[in-house]
RNA sequence: GGAGAGGUGGCAGAGUGGUCGAAUGCGCUCGACUUGAAAUCGAGUGUACCGAAAGGUACCGUGGGUUCGAAUCCCACCCUCUCCGCCA
């Protein structure tokens, strides 16, 4: 969520940050709600002030002898009951438009930052960097990693179409395997970069997805529970950034790292014909989710390392892999930075987004509440939150069964795999 | 699912209509005493909004209601705990 000072003081520059993202972004109805209701507001106070004045003054007399039924207390009382006349024609109206000011923010999207390029499009987002272009392979003989894995058996699109419905996949044997492989080898590794292990809840409630920012804009995108206010996460960063909802830590407390593999539940609604096949767009997908809750002052570099977490992964796995950064029109709803890390597919001979490093700023602490105190000052502020796959252990699949095809047909492990599977190939 | 108990500040725990943002204790911060520490003593210690400030307002699970006045009374809902049942 934005901040309604930052609006206020800086109506322009806010929407022209906004308007970066493409979209129309008209604030001027916001902030005549804005004066609206802080009129009300005071005026409000006001009255509540004089009613309180009234209540004590009754309080005190009835206790120093005055008649309760006496001319004085009446005088009172009937000054009192019109005050609350007055304040019941105010206050659902101020109250109705801080739930309308309130409703308004939590649609805009956060403010790209400073830093990511201008751009309309995916087409205008910059490269950084390529990794493993010495283990590209292209297209010769290369089998869609759906065709291998379904020759070599390890999952099954058909029979869990029937169980479920189609974007639905089974594992079986080594397929099973190597996920649950992947799925502890990239833990391994995280908690070892300094990541405390989680294993949350995967249902989540409205208040959560809110925090977050899937809610109020994309509900379409989440299952949603038809009895229960739960909804199927559609990502680890919904859990464990909501762990900390409603906290005030202490800045000592702070970086907070957390990892967790969960699987995540997307509707996928609008992608009809899409990756159609394969693993690489599911409803349900596995993945192993890094996020970090700092102080503001370091949220720039720890950018960079959550960024290097997710990276060496792919370099422990050597799937070649580029970076590219998010130009303003591409980022996401609560993104004011962002990093996709591509792994090279050579069947599609392309680079396919297997990681998505977000630095979301105050953005959803300020949703979620997360504040943290620096020790010996007044106040508080709101906390940075940051988060990144680490990795998508799907399309990781995917990459493998493609990347490390050889010439017999056969698919090598790669070599950090091998303790973790006991065999060198599928 | 059935029965019961309960939700108050960082924690524990008072408070059942009035001056209560809330006693007391613990914790924490600062200070005094001490060679240092402990103990002791003193002062302070929630969050947010409005306001240039003075100050004002709101918050005792959430939302309504009664009243001049609600942490306290009424209604609805949510959550937690205990026991029973069921169950991985």
């Amino acid at each position: 969520m934005l901040d309604i000072k930052q609006i206020r003081a800086n109506p322009v520059a806010v929407q022209e940050k906004l308007s970066l993202r493409g979209g129309d972004y008209d604030l001027q109805p916001l902030l005549r709600l804005d004066q609206r209701q802080r009129d009300l507001e005071t005026r409000r106070s006001q009255l509540q002030s004089r009613s309180n004045t009234i209540g004590k003054a009754v309080g005190q007399k009835i206790k120093s002898g005055s008649d309760p039924q006496g001319p004085e207390i009446a005088a009172l009382r009937t000054e009192g009951n019109d005050l609350k006349t007055q304040l019941a024609e105010l206050d659902p109206e101020e109250k109705a438009l801080k739930l309308e000011i309130q409703n308004i923010l939590l649609t805009l999207p956060n403010l790209p930052s400073d830093t990511t390029p201008q751009g309309k499009t995916e087409t205008e987002n910059v490269e950084i960097h390529r990794w493993g272009d010495a283990h590209k392979r292209g297209p010769e003989g290369i089998l869609p990693h759906w065709e291998m894995g379904e020759k070599l058996g390890i999952f099954n699109f058909e029979r869990s179409a029937k169980v479920a419905q189609s974007r639905f996949v089974t594992l079986l044997g080594a397929g099973a395997a190597l996920e649950r492989a992947l799925i502890s080898f990239m833990l391994d590794q995280q908690i070892a970069a300094g990541y405390i292990e989680a294993l949350p809840p995967i249902l989540v409630n409205s208040d959560s997805l809110t925090a977050t920012g899937q809610l109020p804009k994309f509900a379409e995108e989440s299952f949603k529970c038809a009895d229960d206010d739960l909804w199927l996460t559609p990502t680890a960063e919904v859990p464990l950034v909501n762990l900390y909802r409603d906290e005030i830590l202490e800045s000592d407390a702070l970086p907070i790292y957390h990892c967790a593999y969960t699987p995540c539940f997307r509707r996928e609604a609008g992608s009809y014909g899409r990756d159609t096949r394969g693993l690489i767009r599911l409803h349900q997908f596995n993945k192993v989710e890094l996020i970090k809750i700092v102080n503001p002052e370091t949220s720039e570099a720890e950018h960079e390392t959550l960024r290097q977490n997710a990276e060496a992964i792919l370099q422990a796995l050597e799937l070649p892999y580029r970076v590219i950064e998010l130009c303003t029109g591409d980022l996401g709803f609560g993104a004011a930075k962002c990093y996709d890390l591509e792994v090279w597919l050579p069947s599609a001979e392309t680079y396919r987004e297997i990681s998505s490093c977000s630095n979301c700023y105050d953005f959803q602490a300020r949703r979620a509440n997360i504040r943290y105190r620096e020790a010996g000052t007044k106040g508080t502020q709101f906390a940075h939150t940051l988060n990144g796959s680490g990795l998508a252990v799907g399309r990781t699949m995917a990459a493998i069964l493609e990347n490390y095809q050889a010439a017999n047909g056969a698919v090598k492990i790669p070599t950090v795999l091998q303790p973790y599977l006991r065999r060198e190939v599928l």
